[in-house]
DNA sequence: TTCGCCTGTGTAACCGGTTACGCTGTGAAC
DNA sequence: GTTCACAGCGTAACCGGTTACACAGGCGAA
């Protein structure tokens, strides 16, 4: 591979000559500057980003951390991200801690001198454990957490009032006994909703201790609690889902054992995942944009990198929409029905 | 941040030395290495992997170029590479050629001197033009497509055989007249899916011009299809779609139109999404295990980096699976439904 | 005692770029 | 005809690590 020498020496010129020519930077005349031009051709040559990167001391990358890299919700911040990092030329690093906190520490570690800014989603991690990982002289926004006593900028999706919101909606459609699957226990965002959840029961339902099954978002989870609601005989008319996979597999646990949604019970989640609307009866939902929070984020970092100083812009929090579909009777089932 | 001359002076050693002791390479002595190691902590230094990279002359980064970030195949597809690449300590650079031509050479170029190797999937360009922007030095693996004449190692799926496949068990199913909606014109993928489905009705159905509709492989364009065929009256009574999104579009058109699935038509996808399943009835389709699409990929590529020489092992195929489901009659709908 | 080897450590070159600074030659101003 | 500013270009230091090589000291063998 030529480096910058071998082009120089081609041209017939110094290599801070041949960078200036190559980088566009002003002195230099046209022919010098074909030459160096001429020679890149003939050579291939391409610059070397990491070399480039350790004088520069910017490397035009940003790190990016997930939990996990399953499923379309990921997909979908990573899309986001990526849309927002491709029109200012930026290059996307991904690390994944899968799950462990000790790789957690290991990915943000490895990421010090290959990129400019991280952009972390910690779902279940403690923010002191965090600000220990996290290097303060590296740009960072947060994911889907609200930092709390760490003064980091973020964005996060509402899930307290969406939970609060969805609740609401299915008290008004008539429902008097509403069951919630919970999502993981250490999850800030199951948290949040389960909060909005029991607050909607007591203020808006005068239920004092609403019934909630364990679950851990996955879709098997969602058919162990069905399993549970039926065999247990839990009295109710209504189940809120954490999140939209265990809402899928709730309503194929009904199914099971006779159920029908939403004439027995209805059925809400959360996140509005792109399977949900062609569910059979399509399924009800808090829409999270979630592409949006990945976007949301990189701009706020692509900010942070730029020098500006953003005050009170630095949390941002996104309003999930509620969607009615089937499952609760809002609407005629998606037109995926037969 | 400090850098390893900062830890050396804090150790009393030698930057030599201090590298040494990191990296636990042996000639070091016990307290010596315990000095250094103190002011590592003490110093919170972490190695500048920009700079190491450098003179090592490897990244342990893996490029992967995707035409595109949407949707649940990509995701897949990555989470297959990141599991293989997680247990080798390898991170993955993310580069989006965002469907452009132009997009793509410097989405290729970027990555000299970052990375290792390339995973590249490139579904609609041209091999020339390929072998063009891609670095000869830079090892480089295909995905899902089958390099022809260009000397470089892939992983592909067999969507020959796979159409064959489904069009073949179509027609052992009793269909006759079955249509075919194809993909994008440029996108190999599409094409030998239609090949197959062409070779299997003039082989096995004895049908020398089947009906082929055009379709771009969005949902959109599945029912657009759908309007067609009713339209247009044409004879059907099975159609295949060219993936999974098409046949979804297919099946809510169809059910516009007052057709029922499979009763008055049957329906056959590729691909298998997860959505295929959950569908109502649920999709007979071509199992792809796109996980395991990027996981040998990025085996493959690993075997490469490690400087093993691979003959006739650098050409992988993978061969779908039938998984025949409701759509096509082939059993009770999924369990999803009520 | 002397030689040689082996171990632990330091010096400095190097990876491939960028850039501060110094040098040269030209034309304008005096 | 000097002086000066400035444009164009080259030299060399630097980014932060790794590592070839040199070197010092300790030890066993001759």
């Amino acid at each position: 591979m030529a480096t910058l020498r071998d082009v120089a020496r081609e041209a017939g010129v110094s290599v801070a000559t041949a960078s200036r020519a190559i980088n566009g930077l002003g002195n230099v005349t046209a022919p010098t500057k074909a030459a160096v031009m001429a020679a890149v051709k003939k050579l291939n040559f391409v610059p070397h980003s990491g070399a480039r990167s350790l004088t520069r001391r910017k490397t035009d990358t940003v790190g990016v951390i997930l939990p996990d890299l399953f499923g379309e919700f990921f997909s979908e911040i990573i899309r986001g991200i990526d849309l927002v990092a491709h029109e200012s030329g930026m290059h996307l690093l991904l690390g994944n801690m899968h799950g462990s906190t000790h790789e957690t520490a290991a990915a943000i570690a490895a990421m010090r001198g290959r990129v400019d800014g991280l952009l972390v989603m910690p779902p279940d991690l403690k923010p002191e454990l965090l600000s220990d990982y996290l290097d303060p002289t590296l740009p960072t926004v947060l994911l889907n957490y609200d930092a709390g006593s760490l003064d980091l900028p973020f964005v996060a999706v509402d899930n307290y009032r969406g939970a609060y919101a969805m609740t609401e909606a299915l008290l008004a459609g008539g429902a008097r006994q509403v069951v919630h699957i919970a999502g993981p226990k250490h999850n800030r965002d199951a948290r949040d909703r389960q909060r909005g959840f029991v607050d909607a029961m007591a203020q808006v339902g005068g239920v004092r201790n609403p019934a909630i099954l364990p679950g851990d978002f996955s879709e098997e989870s969602g058919v162990k609690a069905a399993r549970l609601l039926v065999e247990g005989q839990l009295p109710a008319d209504a189940v809120f889902a954490a999140n939209d996979q265990m809402a899928v597999g709730l309503i194929a646990g009904l199914a099971e054992s006779g159920k029908s949604v939403p004439g027995d019970i209805m059925v809400a989640g959360f996140d509005d995942i792109p399977l949900a609307r062609h569910l059979n009866p399509s399924l009800s939902t808090m829409q999270v944009h979630i592409d949006r929070l990945g976007s949301t984020a990189m701009m706020l970092l692509l900010r942070i990198l730029r020098g500006e100083t953003l005050g009170a812009a630095s949390a941002t929090i996104l309003t999930p929409a509620l969607v009615a579909r089937g499952t609760t009777g809002g609407v005629a089932a998606a037109r995926t029905s037969a």
